[in-house]
DNA sequence: GCAAATTAATGATTTATTCAAG
DNA sequence: CTTGAATAAATCATTAATTTGC
């Protein structure tokens, strides 16, 4: 399932269905400690980190929704067929009638003869009731948000991936986005600089390359 | 500049300067050691954290590029209505020598009169020439790239804004992306789970509700 | 001058799109 | 072709500018 040396998580089938499950419970956005508990579940059944979990669920969501969108369109536009061919007959049955008519007919208000068919109006929070397991300790000791606590810390580095260093020239390119994570001594280990420097140093000489990428 | 209980960071005059000064350098995608670091300098300014850094050169690219869209726009608004000006009176010349002439023209090509004027072929590597101080270690020592030294961990959890909870009942709006961070010992003091759980025990018999959000 | 009311900037989140491994 | 991972775009929400009536 996931090679020793292989550069990207692919789920155990029983993780899968295990996420399947809690998917279909109703947990879409799980929270900071829902995702912690779930990858510690999970990793009894094959290695595991929180960002897979994190991405499965967000990637499970958006081809959810990718799928629903594209049967609504299709629908609608075999709506749109269908009252363009009624249209057509109806233009038969006119022309029928009544020869060398003007052929400007409406198409417009075609779209607007059903909603938009999601709940878009409630927030979701139905993993409130999702597995009893999540929810065991002390709710992940939220009840101490003080500045503390939940501590923000850190970002993507150079991913893992030094094979696509000589594969392509994207080597660099990095990072995910943001994350709280739980209090963590952060002594960064690489940084070496103890005292901090005055603004100036901050900056070389060079103000050339202003360049978007 | 960043009241005491404000909730959200706001630069201090002089971050907000280094942080420009940053970006003009090149700096569009800063790496974690690069926002690390940066963010420990800029902590000699004011209270500031990782994810302040990030988000900033999130939304510094974001609208920049943004802001170069509407300026092509215009421009290019302002070329077609030239343009159409110029059809227009050569139409009327036409009218002149020749009435009841067809009236279509085509209207297609005007687009594709000025290239994109982006560098987009080069990767953005100017980072490499980025200030000194954000070199001065081995750099963030990721010759190790092992499976050990990034590890990847945490997450938004519920972000420090207990005060929405009254405002608004968004409060559990959560978490943001992902994120690896340097070797930290995880020991998740939230957890209770001491022994995994069986599968079967992570599901209540509610499989009712599958929500669309 | 100076708050209340509006508007503009911008920090933070969420969603969509794209890339690439398998 | 599916899907894990990464990035960009769109959106939300709060704070700062600013306008306005007094």
């Amino acid at each position: 399932m996931s090679p020793p040396g292989s550069s990207r998580w692919s789920p155990t089938t029983e993780q899968l269905m295990i996420l399947e499950e809690l998917y279909r419970s109703g947990i879409r956005t799980p929270s900071a400690s829902q995702i912690q508990q779930i990858t510690t579940h999970l990793s009894f059944y094959g290695r595991i980190e929180g960002k897979n979990v994190f991405y499965w669920f967000q990637n499970h969501k958006a081809r959810d929704r990718q799928k629903l969108r594209r049967k609504l369109n299709k629908q609608l536009q075999l709506q749109q067929q269908q009252q363009q061919q009624q249209q057509q007959q109806q233009l038969q049955v006119h022309h029928y009638h009544q020869l060398n008519h003007d052929n400007m007919i409406s198409n417009h208000f075609v779209g607007s003869t059903f909603g938009y068919p999601f709940g878009s109006n409630a927030q979701d929070f139905s993993f409130f009731n999702s597995p009893s397991f999540l929810f065991q300790g002390p709710v992940a000791a939220t009840a101490n948000t003080s500045q503390g606590a939940m501590n923000c810390k850190w970002i993507n580095g150079y991913n893992n991936h030094q094979s696509l260093v000589e594969k392509k020239d994207i080597a660099l390119s990095n990072y995910g986005t943001w994350t709280l994570m739980d209090n963590v001594n952060h002594e960064p280990k690489t940084s070496c600089c103890t005292k901090p420097l005055k603004t100036l140093d901050l900056f070389p000489l060079s103000t050339t390359r202003i360049k978007e990428d």
